[in-house]
DNA sequence: ATGTCC
């Protein structure tokens, strides 16, 4: 067996792609690693694998933790990381969803085609940005009082759709039909609510984005045929979250957790691991909260795409109706959430924490939506502003590998803060503007530095091996057109 | 990711 060793963990190749740290000392499961070789070196300097390992301490862990191919280190939990943890005798941790509750993407079809567009970018370009909020901050498309927060803290899409934001479509292209029926308003703080008021509808800043792409390759066209694709087709791509508002409800919850449950606590390796046990009247009230942050990015994100639709519209002269621009669907990318799951031949009830992954439920579940049952629920993979995104399907591996999960972007290699060393904001949109044609418009420049497409892994190697593994298959790959940001 | 430190 081939053994891979780094910063004294070593790991065990399983077979390709699949590479496992053993159970010992103070681990409840093994922790598995989805990569390839030079995907693995990509995360053996940092604390991704520490981080992993300390995962399997967490009480209830089933199975394996799994770190995704684009994985990388995380507040306490790497982003890229899937633990199905038991939701009677387990626990629920605020760090393992992530501080952006529910960040996610977005795809809506268009029937234009890149031809259509030619031309047009800089209008557009312009146009998407004066209209969709982004950056650090408050301003949204809309700016309501503390009940209408509340309103959609409970009834995500739905509220939307009541509001005139959205159509009946789009809440069925939604995980969810966008509404987590467990969200409780009155379990997010005020402070919360507050920061929601004035964000409804933006983008917010980092790895943020309302991209225009062209669909550049339909690798399997029955399947495209489904989710409506098809080449030199135009799409939008929305990646956002619950903005500050979900960050609060992490930041409350943290704190809550950390002062009531410091028994459980002080067993874990890492304080950022904190977790409020399966049954606390924490663990029900967090559960809750995160809900109804759930529900607040997906009227986030809903509202962000009525926005663009309007600007089409503008744009071109047409109705969004006449240009069918349709939500593909709606994934989220920081999760936990109560699903059941085969575990060595037992039907267990798991909160399924999804931080940096995306759900990638195969064929047959009838979570996935009626207009997709029959081929597996879509999977938005966002690459990089110069490598472009993809489009996947669930794969049949995912529900005995992976707790039905898959990989959700490219990862980063650098920091921030070393992107802004080697990178300035105006060369990165100035090259990709001048040699592929990408128009890009960014709140600022150190964003567009940080946002550069070398500060990612290969996509297509990711997309490789969730492919090999089965997990998620290829179905379509994007390439940028415009892209407003942060 | 984040009114990037109450």
């Amino acid at each position: 067996m081939r053994t891979y060793e780094t910063n004294s963990i070593t790991l065990e190749e399983v077979r390709d792609n699949v590479w496992e740290i053993p159970r010992t000392g103070d681990m409840n499961t093994p922790a598995r690693v989805l990569a390839s070789e030079s995907l693995l070196e990509e995360i053996s300097g940092d604390r991704t694998l520490q981080q992993l390992k300390n995962t399997t301490e967490l009480p209830g862990i089933a199975k394996y933790a799994v770190c995704m191919p684009d994985g990388h280190q995380g507040y306490g939990f790497p982003v890229g990381g899937v633990a199905g943890i038991d939701a009677e005798t387990g626990c629920l941790s605020p760090g393992a969803v992530g501080y952006d509750i529910n960040c996610g993407v977005r795809m809506m079809r268009t029937n234009l085609t890149y031809e259509d567009l030619k031309g047009s970018e800089p209008e557009l370009v312009e146009t998407l940005f004066e209209s969709v909020p982004c950056g650090l901050g408050g301003g949204g498309v809309l700016e309501k009082d503390r009940e209408t927060v509340e309103e959609i803290l409970a009834d995500g899409v739905e509220w939307a759709l009541n509001a005139g934001y959205a159509v009946e479509e789009d809440l069925r292209r939604c995980e969810d039909e966008g509404r987590r029926t467990d969200a409780d308003p009155d379990a997010v703080s005020q402070e919360a609510k507050d920061r929601g008021k004035s964000q409804i509808g933006s983008l917010g800043s980092g790895n943020h984005f309302l991209e225009v792409q062209r669909v550049t390759d339909v690798f399997d066209s029955e399947i495209g045929d489904t989710y409506g694709l098809k080449p030199e087709q135009i799409v939008v791509l929305i990646h956002t979250g619950s903005r500050g508002l979900g960050h609060q409800v992490c930041t409350d919850y943290l704190d809550a957790i950390e002062q009531s449950h410091s028994e459980l606590l002080e067993s874990l390796p890492d304080t950022e691991l904190a977790a409020a046990p399966a049954g606390s009247e924490l663990a029900a009230s967090y559960y809750a909260a995160m809900c109804a942050a759930i529900n607040f990015a997906w009227v986030n994100r809903q509202v962000v795409m009525h926005r663009t639709r309007e600007v089409f519209e503008e744009v071109f002269g047409r109705s969004w109706e006449n240009m069918e621009m349709e939500l593909l669907y709606d994934v989220a990318h920081n999760s936990a959430k109560l699903e059941s799951h085969d575990i060595d031949g037992e039907k267990r009830e798991l909160y399924v924490h999804r931080k940096g992954s995306t759900r990638a439920f195969p064929a047959g579940r009838e979570e996935v939506p009626e207009t997709y049952r029959s081929v597996g629920q879509p999977v938005l993979i966002p690459g990089s502003m110069g490598a472009g995104s993809y489009v996947l399907c669930g794969g049949e591996a995912a529900m005995t590998e992976t707790f039905g999960s898959t990989a959700h972007g490219a990862g980063r290699v650098m920091s921030r803060t070393q992107a802004k060393q080697e990178f300035w904001g105006g060369d990165v949109q100035q090259e990709l503007q001048d040699q592929q044609h990408v128009y890009v418009k960014a709140d600022s420049g150190a964003t567009v530095a940080e946002e550069a497409p070398d500060v990612y892994k290969d996509v297509d190697e990711v997309v490789a091996v969730s492919e090999a593994l089965g997990i998620g298959d290829p179905i379509a790959r994007t390439f940028p057109v415009c892209n407003i940001k942060g």
